[in-house]
DNA sequence: AATAGTAATTAGAATAATTCTTGATATCGG
DNA sequence: CCGATATCAAGAATTATTCTAATTACTATT
């Protein structure tokens, strides 16, 4: 079954992603993260996921997300010691973290800003993966 | 007694700082996390405190943490999902952990740079704290 | 289409870091 | 010194996550 009239404006996903077989599971879940742009947790996802796949358990859930994270597919984020978010906003940017809603807004660079240059590293360093988190308030508009 | 002459560089602990009381054991955990800088975690701390004061336990080092944390004396820095580690440098600063050795670097800016001026916030937002991660490896020099 | 081999999924147990609870101690103000 | 409050210790509890073992699905081959 092709879900091409479902009633999600759904996104196809295709067989294999970076090398990463998509199966049923891991598919909803992707489809999930690009759906709903808002950082889920993994039991956030679990819950939504539950519609289409009512018997998936979380720790699929925590395997699919495993899988897309290793292959490159979403990212992992870490707030202090929260449950990890998921996101599948690929491009270098740093996470914003209204403390008064607990909401994440997704925070770029100005153009032609290159951090890396910004920065005092260790000699010989060669960086892999940059990670900004910002925590504060919104001002009430 | 007052440690004038002890076996390690010693620093002297004031009785309150920021407000907070600086009992036996916050004073001691405070003095390690001074004299190493290697961003310990709260069980590295445990260990190392057990010498000055066998008795104490790993929650005390917990709440102790937690104490100076709350009151702006060391900063608390998350790492992936791994156990939180301190740290007493409190200007900003950002990480660079070293996949080869597990080892943190502090990374300071270069002088003038302001990070919030570089970055596409969104609108009234109110910068509370910042939080810069680096992962990569040194180039065996 | 049956089969063998591999990969994925499930459910629940296990783990690790951290927090909580409770009772005991220490400290401070009067 | 005495009561009020804060801190500490020990271990139980919690939470997110990972692991284990058994089942199921998929792939390639006959």
């Amino acid at each position: 079954m092709v879900n091409s009239a479902d009633e999600t404006a759904d996104f196809d996903v295709p067989d294999e992603i970076s090398g990463l077989r998509m199966t049923r599971q891991r598919s909803e879940v992707y489809r999930i993260l690009q759906q709903e742009r808002n950082h889920p947790t993994a039991n956030d996802v679990f819950m939504r996921v539950k519609d289409r796949l009512p018997n998936i358990s979380l720790a699929t859930v925590y395997n699919c997300l495993e899988a897309l994270v290793e292959h490159g597919i979403i990212r992992q984020v870490n707030f202090e010691r929260e449950s990890s978010r998921y996101c599948p906003n690929l491009g270098e940017h740093g996470h914003f973290h209204d403390a008064a809603t607990g909401v994440i807004h997704d925070v770029h660079f100005k153009p032609g800003i290159n951090l890396t240059d910004l920065l005092d590293l260790p000699p010989g360093a060669m960086i892999e993966d940059i990670e900004i988190t910002l925590r504060g308030k919104l001002a009430a508009s």
